[in-house]
DNA sequence: AGGTTAAATGAGAACGATTATCATTAGCAT
DNA sequence: ATGCTAATGATAATCGTTCTCATTTAACCT
């Protein structure tokens, strides 16, 4: 999966401010794993390009270290995981605004969407069922009919 | 998980015919397992579940080939595979009518729902994004609130 | 600054779900 | 019945992820 990570001078002391406010250790990898999903220009990132873009700055930071950062970030409400369907986890930055995504089930392109209609019925069906909506709610699935998607003459 | 299948007097000569016209070959194994998803009580069957199904009837098939028929049966149309958050799909029998799902991403507990409002700005929503919209395209995910969901309280 | 301690890391083993390999077996058209 | 091809079963391999444990490091206290 192609993807372009852009180095910019981190702001180490308020990342160093952030991880203390949830109550994890300044360390290392830590700080570097937050400076890239920070800085990528990915917005839904897998452990794997985390890890690869950790090696992309030299750093010599262990596959499980990547994975162990990446749960207590989501523990600590920074960032959510995502199970789409293909296997693979990705994370995304909390940044606070809600919205809701759409996934191409063949190349797997990620979109977000926000629409407040979707929004007030899910939360009736929700509640109807007897459920409590989670944050990270909705997941439509599709085809994307991108020129680049490898799957694109579907259907 | 428990699940419970009551055998019941086989179609078989239905379930061939089935199988012929998605141009699969009336195996026993293939027979078997359609039989399985056709009478279980259970609308999402794990491929675990649908192996310890076929133990259950004596019957000696491996788990590959639970593997291989399931998928075979996902491209010929007969079933349709989920990727729900948890790590392992599920299958479920392709009944023609469409539907979403709602999954407690605590206890894995799937329910179907239909609103028409949602179905209306979904298209809506995927029409724009430049997407085609898939036949199984909408999880809701959540935390259910059943007495037997073993994370129950939760915030 | 230096020492102490509990927590974090890294390497690799282990894991669970799924897929691939390949010799053997079984549908099904003749 | 027979033969051809596809399907099966046992098992190894793979993939993403988590666990284990010996070593290192951040944070706190002088």
């Amino acid at each position: 999966m192609a993807w372009l990570y852009r180095p910019r001078r981190g702001d180490a002391a308020l990342e160093s401010t952030e991880l203390k406010k949830a109550g994890l250790k300044a360390t290392l990898p830590r700080l570097k794993i937050l400076d890239i999903l920070e800085n990528s220009n990915q917005r839904h990132m897998s452990a794997e390009d985390v890890y690869k873009a950790l090696l992309d700055l030299g750093e010599e930071v262990g596959f499980a270290t990547v994975y162990r950062v990446l749960t207590q970030f989501e523990a600590a409400g920074l960032v959510i995981r995502h199970n789409f369907e293909g296997g693979h986890a990705v994370f995304e930055l909390e940044r606070g605004h809600h919205h809701d995504h759409i996934v191409c089930v063949q190349c797997g392109r990620v979109e977000e969407f926000y629409d407040q209609i979707i929004e007030d019925r899910q939360r009736a069906v929700v509640a109807s069922k007897g459920y409590e909506i989670n944050d990270h709610a909705l997941v439509i699935y599709g085809n994307c009919t991108k020129i680049d998607c490898p799957y694109r003459s579907r259907g």
